[in-house]
DNA sequence: AACCAGGAGAGAG
DNA sequence: CTCTCTCATGGT
């Protein structure tokens, strides 16, 4: 993979969805919360449980902290797993009062060291951790999630990518090759989410993809 | 009405 | 270390 190409799959999408201004959020908080309650599941059901949050104020670490389980279990209800997700909003939020004080303390950290120490965070796994530094730290780290993944793959026409263990590589490749934005980060993600969600899939709609004139797999049904 | 969603961790082998 | 299972609601 190098400097052109990827670069001008990002062209190639952008033009076609403009710049998207994606995860907005709030604050620092919000974006957190929603990064852990999104786990395998839809977007429109984790604006539920945050709208839940959000009516109740507790978009706020320290809030979040001191909550007591059962409650937050039943405002984090429509995101799934919520017994799950409750138990890591608050285990997270503890950790970060406990150990930082703030967010915003924690997030000063240089990029390297701060997504390592979210991954040591239970309930953060890869792709938790990148999207917290990304989009609520604002450090440049490509999030790579399942899109990117299939998208990637189809493209290029290989399987390799769908592999969870090609995380860190796939990562580091793309970082390598393209100049280290952060807006640029955060776009190019969006972009990927934003084909993924119609394309590419079991039974893909390449018809009406935007990068069918670059992608291998659409080049192939053509045959 | 099965199947999937902007995953992660524990347990088995 | 690599598979497999579990967590669970709501949309299509």
């Amino acid at each position: 993979m190098h400097q052109p190409r990827i670069m001008q799959l990002y062209k190639t999408l952008e033009s076609h969805f403009g710049f998207l201004d994606w995860w907005p959020g709030d604050s620092k908080a919000e974006i957190v919360v929603g990064a852990i309650l999104t786990q395998s599941a839809s977007w429109k059901n984790v604006e539920k449980a945050i709208a839940n949050l959000k009516s109740k104020d507790m978009i706020d670490p320290k809030r979040i902290a001191n909550a007591d389980i059962k409650r937050l279990e039943q405002l984090v209800r429509p995101s799934g797993f919520y017994r799950q997700k409750a138990r890591r909003l608050r285990g997270f939020m503890s950790y970060v009062v406990k150990r930082h004080g703030s967010l915003e303390s924690m997030f000063s950290n240089d990029a390297s060291p701060l997504r390592a120490e979210l991954l040591s965070i239970n309930g953060i796994g890869n792709e938790t951790a990148d999207s917290i530094a990304l989009y609520a730290a604002e450090k440049p780290i490509f999030v790579i999630d399942a899109y990117t993944r299939r998208i990637l793959g189809r493209v290029y026409g290989t399987k390799r990518y769908e592999k969870s263990e090609c995380y860190d590589i796939l990562q580091k490749e793309i970082e390598a090759s393209i100049r280290k934005d952060v807006v640029l980060y955060k776009d190019f993600h969006a972009q990927f989410v934003e084909l993924g969600k119609n394309c590419c899939r079991a039974k893909p709609l390449c018809g009406s993809c935007p990068l069918k004139r670059q992608c291998k797999y659409f080049k192939d049904l053509q045959q």
